[in-house]
DNA sequence: CCCTCATATGTCAGTCACTGTCGTCAACTA
DNA sequence: TAGTTGACGACAGTGACTGACATATGAGGG
């Protein structure tokens, strides 16, 4: 049997959520985590860069998934078409998780920090879906451009989500919003 | 006359962006920027709320300039035109201060804290614009795409402007961006 | 079965960003 | 002239984050 309890990331993660959302991610504190986790402040620093970090474990895997769509997607599918079918994918795998992600995006909404770290990590998604796109053979500001806008239709249709009262489900509002941003950029 | 030096907040500025440049961000201290401007890091901390802040003085003067340009557009100019249209203006003012652009985005690009910072007031700028054409009449979802896509575009353009030996001026290379969008976003 | 080594953790001291509080002094105002 | 305000200095404190070193266990080799 183990020396130590297993899962201590798993546990690090719960007691953050749990102890942003009582009190706020300002006033909890490190030391606070570690201990409901059962662990010490110096063990937190070695599983998470800093105290942001903690609530963005599933950006790597939100990553991976995108570019594998991207890469594995017909080669004649527009890089925008591809771009986009690969978040609604990713917006499949929220769609699952949905009280989980309201109340990451309960805490996110409510710390401007958090949302700093929330907005590098989608721009990280879009570099790398440019890149994947790039190795598609797209010319380098369409793939930019491609990436950029398909997370822009994804912030917008994943803030619907949680906010609605569950009309539609997320894959379905990134198609919407999809489609009226074709509207909106339709020169006349 | 004067029991202090005027212009503190200017000072600060000049000395923060000097030492983020010859140290590195991370490896200039708070209380080393105050002493080049001759002040004490405590006046620095009533200036700016942190030591990314020292870099960002300008986005106020922006925000004005974008949200003003898109409030006295035509108002038969399409959404996502007028958009542009003020990042067109916003363009041209930074094309004046091309030195000082450099500079300061060599500071931002070698420090992921700086480039959180740089998202997220990319972002207040995005939200700016939605509103400002919300006022105009324009529905919720078209006027965040618009906003949204608006900001993607200079983005785009801006870096190509940064890193091009100055073939184009900015708002040159935003209207061409734009245009390039137009290609990848029209449906089959 | 013992030795060694890698791994995950604890302990502790230290730096620095940032804050609260209080004191100071010139300039303005009644 | 007396009070008020505004910009700053001085100082102590909290908490995020880091570096260095210690410790215990499970795995693998001899």
């Amino acid at each position: 049997m183990s020396r130590w309890e297993p899962n201590a990331r798993g546990r690090l993660e719960q007691a953050a959520l749990e102890l942003y959302l009582e009190r706020g991610f300002e006033q909890t504190t490190v030391a606070e985590i570690a201990k409901r986790a059962g662990l010490t402040e110096r063990t937190f620093f070695r599983h998470y860069a800093d105290k942001r970090e903690v609530l963005f474990a599933g950006a790597a895997l939100l990553e991976e998934l995108l570019v594998s769509t991207v890469t594995n997607a017909p080669i004649d599918l527009a890089p925008i078409d591809a771009a986009v079918a690969s978040l609604e994918a990713a917006g499949a795998l929220l769609q699952e998780r949905r009280p989980f992600a309201q109340q990451r995006y309960a805490v996110i909404a409510a710390n401007p920090e958090l949302q700093e770290r929330e907005l590098i990590k989608l721009a990280s998604l879009a570099a790398a879906l440019a890149d994947t796109l790039r190795k598609r053979g797209v010319g380098n500001t369409a793939a930019s451009l491609s990436a950029e806008v398909a997370i822009a239709v994804f912030k917008i249709a994943f803030e619907r989500w949680i906010v609605e009262t569950n009309t539609q489900s997320l894959p379905q509002l990134i198609r919407t919003s999809f489609d009226e941003l074709k509207t909106v950029t339709a020169g006349k």
